[in-house]
DNA sequence: TGCTTATTTTTCCATTTGATCAAAAATTAT
DNA sequence: ATAATTTTTGATCAAATGGAAAAATAAGCA
């Protein structure tokens, strides 16, 4: 059940002018999402920042909720691309490393969806929530048997393997969700600093804050 | 400029009942708030979880905007206190160890104030942003200070003060603003999970992924 | 070219929202 | 108890909101 333009999807294929307005619609959704929240978002809002009208807005989306969801789901799918590279073959620091790098180049490139995906959940997740107990859930699973089986074979210390994937997720998406604290904290030296976050953060984590002999 | 309440606060001492509903107002704001920032939010809706009447609401704070700025002083205070206790002088595992132990306590005793702070921080700190560039700036720099020196003495590994920071923020503070997520991916078990962060956090930070000889 | 379908605009409507005010009710002080 | 004050309510407002219907216009295709 296809619920992405209103009249248009039935069964004919997509108009060039549906594709370009759509892409402009999700774009201008997904930043005034990120920013009031579904509730707080206004539909005419978004519509402006499309460049046309409420009316046309809801003509290629029927509704402000299934236009929500529409954004969502893209979201959600760059936000668990990273994840699903973690490789059980690989060696466990350059896997992590390479986590690391890829969530926190995500962050930078991608924060908008960054703060919608964070929005979402603070809300409750109440449109994510099945997904994050299904498609998640088993991913997450995948990947917590994949380090444990690095623990087990002495690659890495004995980690609790979702704390550690909460702490990987939480450290590298404070970049882009806590953007405004961070700004207003190191001012314009902001950007200079989020160059350097990918090594601090793989450091810290893979060799930890006491020294080692 | 006290903007406590709408007309109590003139000069007059504060009655019981004003101090007892202005109590539950900014509990209920606090909740409806944190949950749907403070577009999404309805005055009409905090004040039927406080209990009383929308006008009756508006008598105790002048506007919507008075309200949330109440509740987001108030949140503020909170949210700094595990900062402010970081001391100089002491050995700086059990500090960082007390440090994780006072977020994540805190992340699970004040939940949605924790939340509420994310969404405000996410919405791009309207409200807070004057205090973050100078309360909250200053003290961070203090606190830099204090790690930089750590890191002179040999006493912690050589990391960046800002990000090692920001990991904590970030790592804590996740299990509050992110309990969405964990729930959906845990489900039943969160709440024993939940007892193990404190633990695990700290060592993973303090002694890394990387096996230790 | 005409005919069909897709797109856009105009107009409208029912709710919701933040806020105000006067009057009523309740509380406190004299 | 009476007066003064504080608290609560009900009515109301203007603006904003999500959405629907219809009319007008533009594309696409035969």
């Amino acid at each position: 059940m296809s619920d992405r333009s209103a009249r248009a999807t039935k069964t004919r294929k997509r108009t060039r002018i549906q594709v370009v307005n759509e892409e402009k619609i999700l774009e201008a959704a997904l930043e005034v999402f990120a920013r009031y929240g579904f509730k707080g978002a206004a539909v005419d809002q978004i519509a402006a920042a499309a460049g046309m009208s409420k009316p046309n807005l809801l003509y290629y989306f029927r509704s402000k909720k299934a236009l929500y969801i529409a954004v969502l789901r893209r979201t959600l799918e760059m936000w668990l691309q990273p994840l699903e590279d973690i490789a059980a073959e690989g060696d466990p620091e350059a896997e992590i490393r390479d986590y690391i790098a890829r969530k926190v180049a995500f962050s930078r490139s991608h924060a908008v969806e960054s703060r919608l995906f964070a929005m979402e959940i603070i809300q409750g997740a109440p449109i994510l929530k099945e997904v994050l107990e299904t498609r998640l859930r088993e991913l997450v699973e995948d990947k917590v048997r994949v380090i444990e089986a690095w623990v087990a074979a002495g690659k890495i210390a004995p980690v609790d393997p979702h704390h550690l994937i909460f702490t990987l997720w939480a450290s590298t998406q404070h970049y882009a969700d806590f953007d405004a604290q961070i700004r207003a904290l190191l001012g314009a030296e902001a950007d200079d600093f989020y160059l350097s976050a990918d090594a601090a953060l793989s450091d810290l984590l893979l060799k930890g804050l006491l020294p080692r002999n």
